[in-house]
RNA sequence: GGGGUUGUAGCUCAGUCGGUUAGAGUGACGGCCUGUCACGCCGUAGGUCGCGGGUUCGAGCCCCGUCAGCCCCGCCA
């Protein structure tokens, strides 16, 4: 098909602008064709870009017969540039903000055809290709209406902070991609140096110690929105690059990083048209894990876990005594919902959730329900007498509803339940999605211990200063010693965190010991901020927000995926472009990753790199050299004005031996 | 590293107990249509049932392996 060219043809309007007031003017419009709907006599064909769609409309019985013609050749997807008045319609779209008009096509280039897409970009409810097409063709994808609303949203997002930012002197600032590998925390993506064999470079994992640094050399306020990469696992709401809107703050208290926080989440959150109001709650951690069974809890409902060992301190249920017999090592706790949906839970529903409760290590799923016809239990025999009153009681249940339990220590429990907690809020409709439920989760503890390293790790990182009345547990009880850390949760994500630095060497030097970290290891991997530190660090803290998961809360999606341009699979993959992929040898070799040993290959065809190869007579003493006989692989070779090879290559690698 | 789940026409899916020629909707292509807007009507084409092996007289369906997408556990300072 012969394309018309742009040539001087611009815009004078954007398609979704045009309204009745337009009626009468004579427009230049720009886009893709959406739809051709071909009536015979009349051609009706959608003009879609970015700010709308609009609607061409060509009537043959008094159009230009090579218009008319150009018009029928125009197929989904193809790029036009459309001239003609505005008028108002004969029957209107209330469903179109340009509903009201249409534009009489006057004129029509076709700027460029299109393929039958493989992937549908309408948007229609409850259609749509499956994932792995949408990433292989990620930019068809992005042409769809409702990922276009989302990342012109995450831009504004990213606009308001920034302006929120700048407006409380916080300075911008830019820090290496190519850094240092640090020991503590996620796995790093590495970059081979050329010029050091051997030596890496790491993708940060945050510019955490670049922003402290910053504060060491006075500038007050740091902001940045950064990329940040780990090397781990994916998840929904996970990817290994993804961005933190990340500042830092000196001489401050936690409240006033959080007093920093709290109007940006106002502002953000009015994007999307909801209002929030500072200050959060705030809860400390240990409240989280006994109410909630979670570190991020969505507090949008009132559910809350129980604790119900004291119940069974005398019971014949042995499973649930012993625990009331160990001294708090384990416990029963319980979640009660009441109300008459959760009395007739069925046998299957509940087979359902003790399947999840043994998927993350539960043994089975005790439940008591009370229902029309009283009390139905996974353990009813254990409840005769006494004992139901006793348990309904300390579940606060009067009348019908479901419990279920959990048995074992702390962290067991919290998990099954915490998951729980949300599967029956879910079920039984107790979240109300209008809400954003923000709150602080602070106290965090400072360390935790790790099986595997078999010493304590930070639970936040290692510049995380002591809470200050727990300082003296770091030698005598480090397991206990709380943080001067805070999470930011929204509707049960983590959506940002943050601390209070370790800005004196002393106290750093204390935490490292608490690790296990020596002074001669701190020394070589944090040598740079042990001297920062030496030098009048500022008292300082700060705190990273997901961008990827503020915007995809805010766009109401349930995947960070829809939230960015061009992300990766679950198993850290592109589609499109095929990364990450195989390298050339030679790319391997210049990094000093592929060691090879020089091997011998009888070489076919011989080609010579330098111009001393158009000597026949040095050709010749290096054929000889070189064992020329059989045709079986290709050669590059590089001669000196005597003869002598300087480099023989085979071309799909591997040096060969001369 | 582990568990679950999905893979059939360009796309979204159905396919019964293992049994004749693998279907539907949508899209594509062609034709008709003056008020459509997820246009409508008529017609046509379109299949490596993810891939490899096995069981069987016979496999889209059963078994083993493998690849890919998604979700979860571990992991993610």
């Amino acid at each position: 098909m012969q394309l018309d060219q742009l040539g001087t043809f611009s815009r004078t309007h954007r398609n979704g602008d045009l309204r009745l007031d337009h009626a009468g003017e004579t427009v230049r419009l720009l886009g893709w064709a959406r739809k051709v709907r071909d009536m015979g006599s009349l051609i009706f064909l959608d003009l879609r870009d970015r700010w709308g769609i609009v609607q061409l409309r060509l009537d043959t019985s008094d159009a230009d017969p090579a218009l008319v013609e150009k018009a029928r050749a125009v197929r989904s997807e193809f790029v036009l540039g459309a001239e003609g008045v505005v008028i108002e319609r004969e029957s209107k779209n209330p469903n179109l903000p340009t509903g009201a008009i249409e534009v009489k096509l006057s004129k029509l280039l076709i700027l460029n055809t299109a393929a039958t897409p493989p992937i549908p970009v309408e948007d229609h409810e409850g259609q749509g290709a499956n994932e792995d097409l949408r990433l292989k063709y990620r930019f068809l994808d992005l042409r769809r209406a409702s990922l276009q609303r989302n990342l012109i949203l995450r831009s504004q997002i990213a606009n308001v902070t920034r302006n929120h930012f700048l407006e409380h002197e916080f300075i911008e600032f830019e820090t290496p991609i190519l850094t240092k590998s640090t020991p503590e925390g996620a796995r790093d993506y590495l970059v081979p140096s050329r010029v050091h064999p051997h030596e890496f470079f790491a993708l940060p994992q945050s510019p955490q110690l670049f922003k402290q640094l910053l504060q060491v050399s006075g500038f007050e306020r740091y902001i940045q929105i950064c990329r940040c990469f780990r090397d781990e696992d994916l998840r929904a709401d996970r990817q290994p690059e993804f961005t933190q809107i990340d500042i830092e703050m000196s001489f401050v208290r936690q409240e006033d990083v959080q007093g920093v926080i709290e109007p940006l989440m106002e502002k953000v959150s009015k994007l999307v048209g909801r209002e929030v109001k500072g200050p959060f709650p705030r809860l400390p951690y240990a409240h989280a894990m006994e109410w909630y069974g979670s570190d991020k809890p969505d507090v949008r409902y009132d559910l809350k876990l129980q604790d119900v060992t004291a119940t069974f301190a005398t019971s014949t249920f042995n499973l649930f005594r012993a625990a009331a017999d160990s001294k708090g090592q384990r416990r029963v706790r319980a979640i009660w919902v009441p109300g008459e949906a959760a009395g007739v839970y069925s046998r299957k529903q509940l087979d359902e959730l003790q399947e999840v409760a043994k998927q993350l290590g539960g043994g089975g799923l005790p439940y008591a329900k009370w229902g029309k016809d009283g009390l139905s239990s996974s353990f009813k025999k254990f409840l005769e007498g006494d004992a139901e009153a006793q348990l309904k009681a300390a579940l606060g249940a009067t009348g019908e509803g479901l419990a279920v339990f959990a048995v074992g220590t702390d962290p067991q429990t919290s998990k099954i339940l915490g998951e729980l907690r949300q599967r029956l809020a879910r079920t039984f409709g107790l979240v109300d999605e209008s809400k954003f439920a923000f709150l602080w989760v602070v106290d965090f503890p400072l360390l935790e211990w790790s099986e595997e390293a078999e010493r304590f790790v930070a639970c936040h990182h290692p510049f995380t200063s002591p809470h200050p009345e727990d300082m003296d547990l770091l030698e005598t009880d480090p397991g206990k010693c709380r943080a001067v850390a805070y999470d930011l949760v929204l509707n049960g994500y983590e959506v940002g965190g943050g601390s209070i630095r370790i800005h004196d060497a002393q106290t750093q030097g204390r935490m490292f010991r608490a690790l296990g970290i020596g002074e001669e290891e701190a020394r070589a991997k944090f040598g740079f901020l042990l001297d920062a530190l030496a030098f009048g660090a500022p008292p300082m803290g700060g705190l990273a927000l997901g961008l990827d998961r503020l915007a995809m809360l805010m766009a109401g999606a349930d995947n960070i995926r829809e939230v960015i341009a061009f992300p990766k699979t679950a198993q850290a993959r592109c589609l499109m472009t095929d990364a990450p992929s195989e390298v050339d040898a030679r790319q391997l070799k210049e990094l000093h990753l592929l060691q090879e040993k020089p091997q011998t290959y009888k070489v076919g065809a011989v080609f010579f790199e330098s111009a001393e190869g158009h000597n026949p007579e040095l050709r010749g003493q290096a054929f000889q050299q070189l064992g020329l006989t059989q045709r079986q692989t290709q050669g590059l070779v590089t001669l000196d004005n005597q003869g002598t090879i300087l480099d023989a290559q085979t071309l799909s690698g591997p040096t060969f031996e001369f």
